[in-house]
DNA sequence: GCTTGGTGTAACGCCATTGTCACAATCCGT
DNA sequence: ACGGATTGTGACAATGGCGTTACACCAAGC
């Protein structure tokens, strides 16, 4: 939920009071006092989203927005626009440019952060909608349930995430490292005999269903979703 | 995917931005600047949709989508209602009088185009008739009435509203923050935890029908309505 | 005025979930 | 068979999510 948000404002005080909020919500907030150098910084590196304000020094917000709604890199970074005033005008333009929000100043730091997390909800669709059926074995993300031979299978949040990215990734197998970064996060802390605890609880949950076979593990390697088996399938 | 789209809008800067949007988007806009010549052109010919702003001059939006929706050979046509603020009545006669969805001004084109799709996407499966029956919980937008086993279920405007959202969308897990954007609406910023109290009321309301269990709740997730009482099961 | 119904927020407490550890069991090369 | 390395297993304390209640606020109605 953490996101890199670039602050393209050209008032300092203003620029340091919004970082500074963001920076308190958990983000990284990215600071640029001009159009152009905004510019530089999006070619350099894509932030996650854009806090632009509406009155620039050279470029103005509303030509910045064009800039980058026409290339195609960076079209799909969602904007939103800050402006002095509520006006008609301004919002009918800003919203043509292609921003996805905007606030009018004053704005309290609750509701920046509040738009912020709209705008970043909205902008991020559906990951895997579709449902996985392995051997009997089914998950359904979009209703958070799992079957194991029709029969409903009880999983803790981090078993179902662990499960869903096994099934989502078959046949392969994964060191302990690697499943921290992609279930718990790459940015969290715990230990990789964690992961020994959670392999061993998901195959409880699927061994009433017969199922817990599914899960291997591979010696001083890792883990590994497999239909088959047989310990070491060669070539 | 493309679609012809009618744009029912008085106000030229509007709708030149809406129409210009869909056509960037893929789409094939109609233009119309009073429900009067919307109806001639529905008459004429079908579209896939229809964006409907809510105030317009002569007839309103709402008796324009109330006339569409008694006419067997238009009733199918979704409708999306564009409404200057995000008012709650407004938001509920929109829906009485068939609207699909709503979305509040001011709006960003990624944001129209996001719900276009989604209404076309889940126009298929259900619709046709608004009222909604799960389990013996019975919802009818129309009248604005709910009752479990035929005994009547008193419910403030946002647990119906809820519930309608909830109902229309059945089997499938919500986040907060998603639930939020639907019911609440896509720019209110409230706490997340308001949905916990509200989710609270609901059941409460539909407890004397026995019908709280339909609720469920997702640990970690949202929460979920689901006929089946079994906190995990597939089908 | 006063009252009332609806709504959002804060606070409290319970309990499922979770990360960690200690120890038993197992594997594998020597 | 032995020993070190690796993994399975059970238990434990701490955290955090969620149900629940209470309360302040606001708008509408009498």
């Amino acid at each position: 939920m953490p996101a890199t948000i670039l602050v393209v404002e050209d008032e300092p005080a203003i620029q340091e009071l919004v970082t500074c909020n963001l920076r308190l919500a958990g983000h990284h907030p990215l600071s640029a006092l001009s159009a152009e150098e905004a510019l530089d910084m999006v070619n350099n590196a894509l932030p996650d989203l854009i806090l632009l304000d509406w009155l620039l020094p050279g470029m103005s917000g509303v030509e910045f927005a064009r800039r980058l709604k026409t290339n195609h890199y960076t079209r799909s970074v969602p904007i939103i626009m800050l402006t002095a005033r509520a006006d008609e005008n301004d919002k009918i333009t800003g919203l043509e440019a292609g921003a996805d929000d905007y606030i009018a100043k004053p704005f309290s730091p609750r509701e920046l952060v509040a738009r912020i997390k709209a705008v970043m909800r909205r902008n991020t669709p559906e990951t895997t909608d579709y449902r996985v059926e392995i051997a009997g074995l089914c998950l359904d993300p979009v209703s958070h349930r799992v079957t194991t031979a029709g029969q409903p299978v009880e999983l803790g949040p981090t078993e179902f995430r662990l499960l869903l990215f096994f099934m989502t990734h078959p046949e392969r197998v994964y060191s302990r490292a690697q499943l921290l970064d992609q279930v718990w996060g790459s940015h969290v802390f715990v230990e990789d005999r964690t992961v020994d605890v959670h392999i061993r609880r998901l195959r409880l949950a699927l061994a009433t269903g017969g199922h817990d076979y599914l899960i291997q593990t591979v010696r001083s390697v890792g883990y590994r979703l497999s239909v088959s088996k047989a310990n070491d399938s060669l070539l």
